[in-house]
RNA sequence: GGUCCCAUCGUCUAGUGGCCCAGGACGUGGCCCUCUCAAGGCUGAAACACGGGUUCGACUCCCGUUGGGACCA
């Protein structure tokens, strides 16, 4: 078994050793909320030159599966939040946890408790009734002599007096009265530890110095400070992140949307644009809204991160996406054309150069690139109606007999033809451009017509319009 | 129900007592550019939840109310 070197403190405040993880659950794939706990553990990690961990809490067997564990790991190498160690699963660290159950046991920080599942069922009824919050009463607290006709489960002594403060580096100081804990479950009476426990056991073992997770679990961390007590350790700083919330202002789930990262790859994202939306989800740097991931490994900090949810913005992301689309190379757009069949590449890249201000995403791109790749264009009813008429007519037959007799197929010399035509006609760009447009692309929207017919290329341009002119 | 967290434009946020009759971004209105659509430029509307304190001075600090969220059951 890896032993692991703790934290060392210097000055109080300067890391030597930053060891951070990200611990999902595999119930479900890698969902926006998981990805941005994953993106801040990653960024603390690598402002402070420390590692960064996956481990996988698999202890929920019945819901666990293997393909959700693939599923996060696949979405983690899809946004590039490399993992240093790992992944860990708990599944495999049961006599782990079982040897410090012991441990606590030995040491009287915990006790077998011998109460049926309907004794404390009442209890709880009870106490519900009376209006008071159900707590374990403490019954087998301090039982000398076990009754052992009933397999026990092992609970952990709180202190029963005083408070404890949660010193959170996002919330600040929390005090939490100790009179409101009861003596939890760390082990179920089938032996399966229970969440508070395994956390805690993993985190010292694997030398976890700041736990930076979703505010959900902020109720927990009392009761696992005590734990780290227990076993003679100093716990890790807690820095305790916000929610993301769907448009209702409820907790992100499946009801608002797409919520996973795959299904955000799906839909045409590319991960340089999520990491950005969803690290401005909380955190925060002056006016500043695109961060390149180096700049972010520079800038990052906790101090940064807001206390309050935020809302899940889907319009700001499709933003942000189209950000990243104009401002990426054409050529690393290519592998991302699926549906688009294999081509000369750099007639591609320069195809897809024309599109990616009007992108929001790239199966946006992909559709829109059909039209220069596509044979027969059909033609849109409607625009065919309003720009192929008997009045357009003359301007595309002179278009196609200057088209053919043009030896440089340049955007530079089409344009030129143009001009000449609009000259000779006497009527405006649009009046010409349009029908070419759409004879050409089939509808009324695409880039520059020039353009247009340079990519699409002398034969096809000419074939299309000749088609389109039978058409009227 | 108990405990905890949170509260600036519709949304993400800047703001760490005077720089703020509150800045940026998305979205939204208008205008410009223009062969269409975008992109771009300019420009407009839009917020400190409420009530008390503290202070010479509160968006900023404290208390309460309200509203949201989470956890425990």
């Amino acid at each position: 078994m890896l032993k692991y070197s703790c934290a060392i403190m210097k000055g109080g405040s300067i890391l030597e050793h930053v060891r951070v993880r990200f611990a999902p659950s595999p119930t479900g794939y890698l969902h926006i909320g998981g990805a941005r706990t994953a993106l801040f553990n990653y960024l603390f990690a690598r402002r402070h030159g420390g590692k960064f961990i996956l481990r996988i809490e698999d202890t929920d067997r019945g819901r666990s599966t293997d393909e959700y564990i693939e599923a996060i790991i696949d979405g983690m190498t899809w946004l590039g939040l490399e993992y240093d160690e790992g992944p860990f699963r708990q599944t495999s660290r049961s006599e782990l946890y079982r040897q410090h159950v012991n441990r606590l046991l030995e040491t009287g920080k915990a006790y077998y408790c011998y109460c049926s599942s309907e004794e404390l069922e009442t209890k709880r009824k009870l106490a519900t009734a009376a209006g008071k919050p159900p707590r374990y009463d403490g019954t087998c607290r301090d039982l000398k002599n076990p009754e052992a006709e009933i397999k026990p489960t092992v609970r952990f002594k709180m202190p029963q007096y005083g408070s404890t403060l949660v010193d959170d580096l996002i919330k600040g100081k929390i005090v939490y009265e100790n009179s409101v804990f009861d003596d939890f479950i760390i082990m179920r009476s089938d032996d399966t530890p229970t969440y508070n426990f395994v956390v805690v056991v993993d985190d010292i073992d694997m030398g976890i110095t700041h736990i930076i997770r979703g505010d959900d679990h902020l109720n927990n961390t009392p009761k696992q400070i005590h734990i780290y007590e227990a076993f003679g350790k100093t716990p890790p700083k807690f820095a305790h992140l916000p929610m993301i919330l769907g448009s209702d202002k409820a907790r992100l789930s499946k009801r608002h949307g797409a919520t996973s990262v795959q299904a955000y790859r799906e839909m045409g994202y590319l991960p340089e644009a999520l990491l950005n939306y969803l690290v401005r989800l909380g955190w925060s740097h002056g006016d500043q809204e695109i961060f390149s991931m180096n700049e972010l490994i520079e800038k990052f900090s906790l101090e940064h991160v807001g206390s309050s949810a935020a809302v899940f913005n889907p319009e700001k992301l499709l933003w942000m996406n189209g950000e990243y689309i104009k401002a990426a190379l054409p050529e690393t757009l290519i592998p991302l054309m699926e549906g688009i069949p294999a081509q000369d590449n750099k007639w591609l890249a320069r195809a897809i150069a024309t599109l990616q201000e009007r992108s929001r995403t790239t199966i946006e791109l992909a559709n829109s690139l059909r039209y220069y790749i596509d044979e027969d264009v059909t033609i849109d009813e409607k625009a065919g109606k309003k720009f192929l008429t008997s009045e357009t007519k003359p301007y595309l037959t002179a278009l196609i007999d200057k088209l053919t007799a043009l030896e440089d197929f340049t955007t530079k010399e089409i344009e030129a033809i143009f001009m000449g035509l609009i000259a000779e006609f006497g009527v405006q760009l649009g009046k010409i451009a349009q029908p070419a447009r759409v004879a050409i692309t089939g509808n009324t929207v695409s880039p520059g017509i020039f353009e247009v017919i340079e990519i699409v290329g002398k034969e096809q341009t000419i074939n299309r319009l000749r088609n389109a002119l039978a058409q009227i």
